[in-house]
DNA sequence: GTCTATAGACCGATAGAC
DNA sequence: GTCTATCGGTCTATAGAC
């Protein structure tokens, strides 16, 4: 795993990724806009100025942790672009949840965005963006007859993301649920029912 | 209709249920936190003092509203107490969304209260009692075979509720879908899934 | 005159700017 | 380290409909 490591030298501390990773669990617990910069750097232990110079404003590390989660979300969009639309739904959806769990703090920051912002309305159109493709693809899959359509693909497409968003509100990585097993029950729910037949 | 209506009497103005409702709109709009009382009583066109006529305090407004939302969710099972599990799983998510609707600025409110003082803690605890039940719920519709048993009770709770709940970020009631037909439509995905057989 | 809703001046505490 | 703006909240008096 240290193979792509590069070898960490000079004055030892945050470096960026770290930061970010501890700026974004700090937005997380007590809201973008609840948290100044002070309050930010107190919680880290180091000063303003320290952080000032690992990013050139707050507003640049709302934006890279924002860019992280959408690009991981338009990834599972690209990586599968030649499946077709009923096997594709499946994909997204279980690449969505790939990229929450793996990315669960960058994600959780996106869906609390409000768009009160330059910042944060970019990524609202981002991902209104992303959900209208996967309006796109649940639409091409009732045309081959893969999906049901007595149900509008827009509603659809909301209601699916809305289950697999919500894993934000209490999935964690340390609980006794893995990933993989995650994907399987949404994928189960969403694509089947939970009824019995 | 307004027979149950005594004559407002008095000077006129906001009474405590219209000023609640637009408290609790300006909540939604800015957060409940980023909500100052002078920004709201300006907001609504009227001082701070006359604010506090009707409310003893910001946490009242917040409080009242959370009693509303919950007080829903809570008769949704009160009222569905003698249905047989299977059934009576599919009428609580009915009526979770019939409350949702009628109710949505009062539970769009209590979704994003994040446990931030005394007010706030108590509604997310009759919150996970409620989770609780109906997760007892799904568990006993697993018993009886109505509900398929290969994925855990309190997973299958957290999904649909998800989903039930994530209708507070896009349903408006003025729009194109009626309370009915969204209940059918989540009922359908949640139930029987979304892929065709 | 009674009822309800309202305004303005003001308080102590504190968080954030400088 | 100080200073100021803003926070939630209070007190007292009044405006308007029946």
């Amino acid at each position: 795993m240290s193979a792509a490591d590069p070898v960490r030298r000079g004055r030892p501390g945050y470096d960026r990724r770290g930061l970010l990773d501890a700026a974004v669990a700090v937005f997380n617990e007590s809201g973008y806009d609840g948290t100044s910069v002070a309050a930010l750097a107190a919680r880290l232990g180091l000063s303003k100025a320290a952080l000032y110079h690992h990013f050139s404003s707050k507003e640049e590390i709302l934006e890279t942790a924002l860019d992280e989660a959408l690009d991981g979300l338009e990834g599972v969009l690209a990586a599968t672009d030649a499946v077709r639309p009923g096997d594709r739904l499946a994909a997204v959806l279980e690449g969505a949840v790939g990229v929450l769990v793996a990315h669960l703090p960058s994600v959780t920051l996106l869906l609390r965005v409000r768009g009160n912002s330059e910042v944060e309305r970019r990524a609202l159109e981002r991902r209104r963006a992303f959900d209208q493709a996967v309006t796109a693809i649940v639409r091409a899959a009732q045309e081959e007859g893969a999906v049901r359509a007595d149900v509008d693909a827009s509603v659809a497409t909301r209601l699916l993301f809305g289950m697999v968003n919500s894993l934000v509100e209490w999935y964690r990585p340390s609980g006794p649920e893995g990933a993989e097993a995650l994907a399987r029950d949404v994928l189960a729910v969403a694509l089947d029912g939970l009824r019995t037949r």
